[in-house]
DNA sequence: TTTCGTTATATCTTTCAGGAAACAACGAAG
DNA sequence: CTTCGTTGTTTCCTGAAAGATATAACGAAA
């Protein structure tokens, strides 16, 4: 029995905007509030978790999420209304894709 | 403005069955009649050309090369009719997708 | 039985992406 | 003005993936 996969992501301008990888993080961020508890969440390493972020904020059209830096707790990192709604948008497309592959998969009947 | 891209493969019970790579190697392997070739026509190295084309071997419900070793010529690597059509089912499906998901972007108007 | 170019495989080397660790900057609160 | 945990950044290091290299096995044809 085969199985059909895929990958699907969004560029911008200087490179990858969003994926399954960033859209990970976001959603740790989200529920954390700061960028280096979400790596910690995730078992990701803070360097890695903060270049994705990076990139997401060198192709994002509008803000996706805003960093404070210093402050009582040493400050964190949120989502913006905007990076929500990208969050959902992917997931909706990136669901979506699965059920046409795997349609399209039924059709050649392997 | 955004581009979506995406990866598609078709995993068996081994690994990967079928990816944008091995259908690569494969139209190299129809058009050369030999694994070598194919790998030198592409700029590969033959252990990853023949790597690819294993995995498509032990992942495939049905022949799709057939490989004879020595000979007039030292032997070569064909493909069989139904590794014609896995070639096209793929890049069909492939194609597909990707109409699939521009149209979906578009729909979320970014 | 020699020759040939291929398939198939093992081994060694190199490269490079990612992780680990260290550190400066920050600014609100006490 | 000290403390605190975070953001942002650099440097170093390791381990896994890919490439380079070498070599055996093969069998039709001359």
């Amino acid at each position: 029995m085969y199985r059909i996969k895929s990958r699907v992501w969004i560029e911008g301008e200087d490179g990858v905007f969003l994926g399954e990888g960033r859209i990970k993080i976001l959603k740790a961020i989200a529920a954390e509030g700061s960028l280096s508890k979400a790596a910690k969440s995730l078992g990701m390493s803070y360097k890695k978790a903060w270049s994705l972020v990076d990139s997401i904020n060198k192709n994002a059209a509008a803000p996706i999420v805003v960093s404070n830096t210093g402050g009582n707790g040493g400050g964190g990192t949120t989502l913006t209304a905007y990076g929500l709604q990208m969050i959902q948008m992917f997931e909706q497309i990136n669901q979506q894709c699965w059920d046409f592959l795997d349609l399209q998969l039924k059709e050649y009947d392997l």
